[in-house]
RNA sequence: CGGGAUGUGGCGCAGCUUGGUAGCGCACCUCGCUUGGGACGAGGGGGUCGCACGUUCAAAUCGUGUCAUCCCGACCA
């Protein structure tokens, strides 16, 4: 490729309205182009990486065995009708109709169709295990997309869907796809994590999540891991064992009480007003979930991890109530306390769900729904509450302890690029997409699903990819793997030299791009730096001395060789990688 | 949904307070000069100032409405 044929245009500025460096350097760079929020253009260049790594993605795919198919875009209303997320799924899914007025939407994630797909053509154990997936533009109509291409609307994804005759079957096929994920970051040049996870919108029982981890600011999830054994899971679904702390309040009071506790509206306040820690208060919140309120009983210090407690209750939307709903609340149940004094008590008819680390929790000190209120020397046993469920709805806090090995755990920021699920029959089963055994009785498939963000993985390797000139592309992704520059298109050498290994490393099937754009070095080197390729030759001066200069981007390495040795150096670095 | 901010050529912005018919940098075109880290000079093309209504002799500027975009927050009691 000429540089001066290629449709591009590099920014002397970031983009105003970028914040993450993915979203800068590729909006700097000419990669991509926002169209609206959350939906881009992907500009020559990004549309080439995006190639590199969906082809990455089909090699390892088919190799692990799976086959590659292409369904639709837009789906129709009865098929979610069958699973029954038409009604759950909520506002991300974005709802049309036809000019028939047939209610349509736009695929999110293909759990209904493949299954539907499947119904129809697997009818016999004998044509078990199969792994369709296919590569296709999804869209979800996020709240607040941001991030560039980290969290778009309309993004490119890699979706595979295993059947299988029981879980044994599936076990296996998750493990294999464990296997082919990781070689697939791998070769992408990433550094991936995978953790357990919740398994959110999707459904199902087990599921982890491949993470980036980087130090940019990108990373929308928590990820806690253990540097002494292997566990490592999202925050929204971490555990922990908790660090010894005070949770009898035998020794701060003799007996059960009413006191008053005027202004101790948080926390804080009426840990410093009874002059006890914190672990000895019983934390009441009020959420609603699916439109009901919930109650949620936490430990004081600890915090409430909302996916938890939202799976806990069984809904599929959580938020926290606002002072108004709280109110209503409190008179529906006759009560005319405000936040702060809100507790479990009399609160009939409602779901009370407590973090199970309550359970150990004695003698302490609960709201009673009374205002200037509080119950010191309580148990959850003398407040008889019928209705009151135990799960695990605690977000885990840097400093607790590995569930698994005792050991403290790490946290850090992670870009979540893939993930695997094992369905089971959630799905098969209400479509009644079953099959036959050798004993002619139906059973329905057991399903898994495994995902991969073709457009985010290119955002999170720029995110752990940078400096401060642009992007450092892994040489497996790059648009194109070296540029050669001129320094002067007007001197005859250099440009005879320039286009002769333009056409040798051409010919070795090197991805190259000749620069030969009538513009100063600075504009160049500029522009290469920020394209971001692995590798840049310089043919400049001393190509009278018979050298080009040979440059690495990712360590900025710089050699000189005659055109030949560069040549042959950079044919046998890009074979290798191939 | 709540709060804040912003809409002026492809990109980044000024002008608005105090109305008088649009400007700067980058990019683009022409000529000259220059050629190792975003040169320089001269000339040139491109915008009904988000949209609508209103006030006025006159609106990018004032008023009302509307649409769009960005950021923050969404209450840990």
């Amino acid at each position: 490729m000429k540089m001066s044929k290629m449709f591009v245009q590099t920014l002397r500025e970031y983009p105003s309205d970028a914040e993450v460096i993915s979203h800068k350097m590729l909006g700097r760079a000419g990669y991509i182009k926002k169209l609206a929020p959350g939906i881009y253009t992907f500009m020559p260049l990004m549309w080439r990486v995006l190639k590199k790594i969906e082809n990455i993605v089909r090699e390892e795919m088919d190799n692990a065995g799976a086959q590659e198919l292409l369904m639709p875009f837009v789906q129709p209303k009865e098929l979610w009708e069958e699973s029954g997320r038409w009604e759950v799924y909520g506002r991300e899914l974005m709802r049309l109709k036809d000019r028939h007025d047939r209610d349509m939407c736009l695929g999110p994630t293909h759990e209904e169709i493949i299954t539907s797909v499947a119904r129809d053509a697997l009818k016999s154990y004998k044509q078990l295990p199969v792994n369709l997936y296919q590569i296709q533009s999804k869209f979800r109509d996020e709240i607040r997309p941001r991030y560039g291409l980290l969290r778009g609307r309309e993004f490119i994804m890699k979706d595979a869907y295993s059947f299988d005759l029981d879980e044994a079957g599936l076990d296996k096929e998750y493990e294999n796809m464990a296997r082919a994920y990781k070689k697939i970051f791998e070769r992408c040049g990433l550094d991936t994590k995978m953790v357990q996870s919740d398994s959110g919108a999707i459904g199902g029982s087990v599921s982890h999540e491949f993470m980036v981890i980087t130090d940019t600011d990108a990373g929308e999830n928590d990820v806690f891991y253990c540097n002494d054994c292997d566990y490592s899971a999202n925050s929204n679904h971490a555990i922990s064992k908790l660090p010894d702390a005070v949770i009898d309040g035998k020794d701060y009071f003799n007996k059960r009480e009413i006191i008053d506790t005027p202004n101790t509206h948080s926390i804080e306040e009426l840990s410093k007003f009874l002059n006890i820690p914190d672990t000895l208060i019983l934390k009441s919140l009020v959420y609603i979930v699916d439109k009901q309120p919930v109650i949620a009983l936490i430990r004081a210090d600890k915090a409430v991890e909302e996916t938890k407690l939202m799976n806990a209750a069984g809904g599929i939307e959580i938020r926290i109530a606002s002072s108004a709903e709280i109110a209503e609340l409190m008179a529906e149940k006759g009560f005319e306390a405000v936040p702060g004094f809100i507790g479990p008590r009399g609160m009939k008819n409602i779901k009370i769900i407590a973090d199970k680390t309550v359970r150990d929790m004695k003698n302490f000190v609960v709201g009673i729904n009374e205002t200037d209120k509080h119950m010191i020397g309580a148990n959850l046993t003398d407040l008889r509450i019928d209705n009151l469920e135990y799960a695990d709805i605690r977000l885990v806090q840097q400093g607790e302890l590995c569930p698994q090995c005792g050991k403290p755990l790490q946290v850090t920021k992670g870009i979540e690029v893939g993930n695997i699920f094992k369905l089971g029959t959630k799905y098969s089963k209400p479509m009644n997409a079953v099959y036959t055994d050798v004993n002619g009785k139906t059973h329905p498939y057991v399903m898994g699903c495994y995902g991969i963000g073709i457009s985010r993985t290119a955002a999170a390797a720029v995110e752990a990819h940078y400096d401060e000139h642009g992007i450092k592309w892994p040489i497996a992704i790059a648009p194109y793997h070296v540029v050669i520059v001129p320094v002067n298109i007007n001197d005859e050498l250099q440009m005879k030299t320039s286009e002769k290994m333009y056409h040798d490393l051409q010919a070795a099937g090197v991805e190259v791009v000749l620069d030969d754009r009538d513009e100063r070095a600075g504009v160049k080197f500029k522009d290469a730096d920020l394209i971001g390729f692995p590798f840049r030759v310089t043919v400049g001066k001393t190509i009278n001395e018979g050298f080009v200069e040979y440059k690495i981007r990712e360590t900025g390495e710089q050699k000189k060789y005659t055109p030949e040795e560069a040549t042959l150096k950079l044919i046998g670095i890009i074979k290798a990688v191939k």
